[in-house]
RNA sequence: GGGCAAUUAGCUCAGCUGGUUCAGAGCACCUCGUUUACACCGAGGGGGUCGGGGGUUCGAAUCCCUCAUUGCCCACCA
């Protein structure tokens, strides 16, 4: 058969990928086959593909496509994730645009628009996925907010509850008065900005005195409760016990003492904010101070802002400067870097803010996940990482999972009475009132309105359950899927969630399952631009992926990022490479398969000596291809796999293997080569497969019809067989000659169709085994041994071999001369290194023989290779 | 402030536990070539002394120290 005309990857791709799913070839069911499991990383569920996606995908399909190669039973479960605050945020300002406020809304009301917007956008991702070649078990595809997932969610948060790891607690947490909700320190990101130190003149009650503080915050002084000075600061020793006030608001607070003031800093004095700043919160504790919250849920200020009220909290900044310095309070300002923490999500500057919220322990959680890391029970490529995931596990702290918003597992938790503590924590509402009448002794609550808490679980506290959840692990623990697929094999995904989800999911897996949720967690690098800088919306500099796909192919973008992903380094993604995936790669296959294809078969032919041989040759070489591949893959060093595969491609069977097996113009190929050379293009597909799906099954189809049964998807890895390194090793020297022969060719202007003549003065006792190859790719008529150095001719050197190629008419002696005076030059310089060595007493003494042994064998060879040169040279003369 | 990583050809990166003139690959570059699979090609070629300095060693890109630069992570100093 034959491919018609050019590549056209669309038509192509689409092809295939309809075929792959007719068949069902990515479905996955229990059997007695061992399994080999990745479960996605959820995008959010309203996102599109970006070129992380597109990097993290390509290489689970490369892992999950080998697998399913190598016999596997390969299931690659997709997915989608909820995406709390984000998506929330979209339909958010969604509704904005419609003219909708949230607030106008009821929770149901919302929720409905909510589900609208994620049946309208949800799973565009991953169509788009499909496009990559992605072999995902669609059948298998969930979503976070599936009805067992989230009651999963639900169950496991009542069982941590129960087991006394949840609780709810009034704490500083961050506020993001943006989203208007909570979010945990992991969602904090903090930026360096560079901002004033405000030094403002507090009165002392009773006195003319003043003292003076530095903050960063002036707005904050309306929640003043305290001035605090360092016990053993003498300068304020005179202020012990006494009252300062606080301007504009007029209100006495106490001057305490406590040692955490950095005398240092500042002035020395500090003003305490109880309700706005962590240190704060912790002195006002420890003194009993009182807690005045000035803000709104959106950072205004409220009525202790007095006249402020209702302005948010940058604009009174401004203009409580204004007054304070009209006041003159404001002593002086001075530029202060300081890090302010900014939300992930809507990147709105956070608020320490004092509420109740839940808490999940994770001390004691984090231990066995912290082992097993450690322990390399869990794998974490590249091993960087297992300092950084130590470091957070040592440290953990406990996990804030309640958010103020409506998009999510509504927190399980009902409330019967008016205080704080008249909750229970159930599955559902008949439970909660069961517990609740158990809980209060009354028994007459049936008429009470129990109120479910409105707030709804981080997005993580679903995603951390993932691995056992899609296998529905945590309802039925015990059923055959989960016991199958569980624990996966391979995580793919960035190291910006390791803490957000990779630990979290090692420590859930094991306080679940007593067992680890993956074997191995792959971080790749985040793609950055030419500029390294990260690819983001907002800069503009990230390529459409489907426009990418569309231009190169899905095979050729796939190869293009891969070369690009060195292991556990950030990549700067360059469109070109595509392009070199395609063109180089992709049309490279193609193309060789063009050639074979396009043979005519004649049966009666003999096959040539100079096939055989290169047929076994390639043969080796790709067995040790294949035994160098299986250890980059060992070690994720997927990119490096692809490269090796790469030249193996190009060089060894299109540049090599095809040149020497290729019959003369318009002549038929021997029938017993043909079958051979099919048999190698099939195995070379193989291995080609995982990186470029489409063009392997296209080729593969083309060779001979086949049945669903023998789809290359599903055929079977290349086996190993034994490798003839000697063979190997031969065809380097042949190599060698061939290619000096088309030098002297090049030099002197003789044309290939010329056939030349070669004499071989075999010092190196090179045998024979390649010389029918290499007189077919160098052309030559006739090929001799010859004792002694044939006069006149051209010649070029081998290893000590020399070879002569007789020519018609004048030598050039000086070219000649000029050659050989190099190559001597040369060899005496590494004669005399060699000697060098050789004759440093402590390098004889010190050195392993074995490197001894090579360097004295280097000298002979050197020096043998001196003689022949010299007398080359004089014959000359 | 603490920790981690990186620094090798114009670019992106390999070089494992020190030992072939060890300085590599891909891309880019230069020269030549319309030899009938492929100009999305072929054949050839130039290019770095391995961030700086010091040390260990017979021998260091590879180990140690130090300095410099860059990136990342963590940390409540107003």
């Amino acid at each position: 058969m034959a491919l018609a005309g050019k590549y056209d990857a669309k038509s192509i791709e689409d092809k295939w990928y309809s075929y792959w799913m007719e068949n069902n070839y990515f479905h996955s069911e229990v059997d007695e086959r061992e399994a080999y499991t990745i479960v996605i990383p959820p995008p959010n569920v309203t996102g599109v593909l970006h070129m992380g996606h597109m990097l993290n995908n390509t290489i689970q399909d490369v892992l999950i496509r080998r697998a399913r190669l190598k016999g596997y039973n390969a299931c690659w479960v997709p997915g989608t994730d909820h995406a709390s605050i984000a998506t929330e945020a979209k339909v958010v300002a969604k509704l904005k645009e419609q003219g909708i406020d949230k607030t106008s809304l009821s929770r149901e009301e919302f929720l409905n628009h909510a589900w609208e917007w994620t049946h309208k956008h949800g799973g565009i991702i991953l169509e788009q996925l499909k496009k990559l070649g992605a072999s995902c078990d669609w059948e298998r595809t969930a979503f976070t907010m599936d009805d067992n997932l989230s009651a999963s969610v639900i169950k496991v948060f009542v069982d941590l509850y129960n087991k006394g790891l949840i609780y709810r607690g009034y704490r500083m947490v961050n506020w993001d008065p943006e989203a208007k909700t909570t979010l945990s320190d992991e969602e904090v990101i903090y930026e360096e900005k560079q901002g004033n130190l405000y030094y403002l003149k507090y009165a002392i009650e009773g006195s003319s005195d003043t003292l003076t503080i530095a903050t960063t915050r002036p707005e904050t002084i309306m929640g003043d409760t305290a001035i605090c000075i360092n016990p053993n600061d003498d300068r304020f020793a005179h202020l012990k016990g006494k009252k300062a006030i606080v301007p504009i608001a007029n209100r006495e607070i106490p001057i305490i003492e406590d040692e955490y003031v950095d005398m240092e800093f500042g002035t020395g004095c500090l003003k305490v904010t109880p309700a706005h700043d962590q240190n704060d919160k912790v002195l006002g504790d420890k003194y009993k101070l009182e807690v005045i919250d000035i803000f709104n849920d959106d950072a205004t200020l409220n009525s202790y802002g007095l006249h402020y009220e209702g302005k948010d909290r940058f604009v009174v900044r401004k203009e409580i400067l204004k007054e304070l310095e009209d006041l003159g309070v404001l002593e002086k300002t001075e530029t202060h870097l300081n890090k302010v923490g900014t939300s992930e999500r809507t990147k709105a500057i956070i608020e320490p803010k004092l509420s109740d919220q839940w808490f999940l322990k994770m001390e004691d959680l984090a231990k066995p996940a912290l082992d097993a890391v450690l322990e390399k029970d869990v794998n974490l490529v590249p091993e960087k990482f297992i300092n950084t995931y130590r470091h957070w596990m040592e440290n953990v702290r406990d996990w804030n999972i309640s958010r103020q918003l409506w998009w999510g597992h509504q927190i399980p938790a009902y409330f019967y009475g008016d205080s704080k503590d008249d909750f229970v924590v159930a599955e559902n509402r008949e439970e909660a009132l069961v517990l609740a009448k158990e809980k209060t002794g009354n028994k007459d609550l049936s008429n009470v309105d129990l109120r479910q808490d409105p707030d709804a679980l981080d997005t993580w506290f679903s995603s951390w359950l993932w691995p056992m959840s899609v296998f529905n692990g945590i309802l039925e623990p015990d059923n055959k899927e989960i016991n199958y697929y569980y624990p996966t094999n391979d995580l793919v995904t960035g190291p910006d969630i390791i803490f957000f989800w990779v630990a979290r999911m090692i420590v859930a897996g094991y306080h679940y399952r007593g067992e680890k949720p993956f074997s191995n967690v792959y971080f790749t690098g985040i793609v950055r631009d030419k500029q390294r800088r990260k690819m983001s919306k907002q800069l503009g500099n990230s390529p459409d992926a489907l426009k990418l796909i569309e231009k190169y192919g899905a095979d050729g973008v796939r190869v293009g990022l891969l070369l690009s992903a060195s292991a556990g380094n950030d990549l700067m993604f360059d469109e070109d490479l595509c392009d070199q995936g395609r063109k180089s790669f992709v049309n490279k296959i193609y193309n060789s398969y063009n050639l074979i294809s396009g043979w005519e078969i004649d049966s009666s032919i003999e096959q040539p000596k100079s096939s055989k041989i290169a047929i076994e040759w390639y043969r080796s070489k790709f067995q040790k291809a294949l035994t160098e591949l299986e250890d980059a893959y060992s070690k994720y060093r997927i990119s490096d796999a692809l490269m090796m595969t790469y030249k193996l491609v190009r060089d060894d069977f299109s540049g090599w293997l095809l040149e020497m097996i290729k019959p003369a113009y318009q002549s038929p190929i021997d029938s017993k080569t043909y079958g051979q050379i099919i048999e190698i293009l099939e195995d070379t597909l193989k291995i080609v497969h995982p990186f470029v799906p489409f063009i392997s099954e296209e080729i593969w189809q083309d060779i001979t019809k086949r049945t669903p049964e023998e789809a290359l998807i599903i055929s079977s890895w290349a086996k190993t067989t034994s490798i003839d390194e000697n063979l190997i090793n031969e065809f380097e020297v042949a190599a060698d000659v061939i290619s000096g022969i088309r030098t002297i060719r090049k030099e002197k202007n003789i044309s290939f169709k010329e056939t030349i003549e070669l004499s071989i003065l075999n010092n190196e006792n090179t045998p024979d085994t390649f010389n029918p190859v290499i007189s077919k790719l160098g052309n030559v008529s006739s090929l001799t041994y010859v004792d002694d150095k044939v006069d006149g001719a051209l010649s070029f050197r081998v290893k000590s071999n020399e070879y002569f190629i007789p020519v018609s008419g004048a030598l050039n002696v000086e070219d000649e001369i000029k050659k050989l005076t190099e190559e001597l030059t040369y060899t005496e310089g590494f004669l005399k290194s060699v000697q060098k060595k050789l004759q440093n007493e402590r390098f004889v003494n010190n050195a392993p023989e074995q490197v001894i042994a090579n360097e004295r064998k280097k000298e002979a060879d050197a020096e043998a290779k001196i003689a022949t040169l010299k007398s080359s040279l004089s014959s000359l003369h």
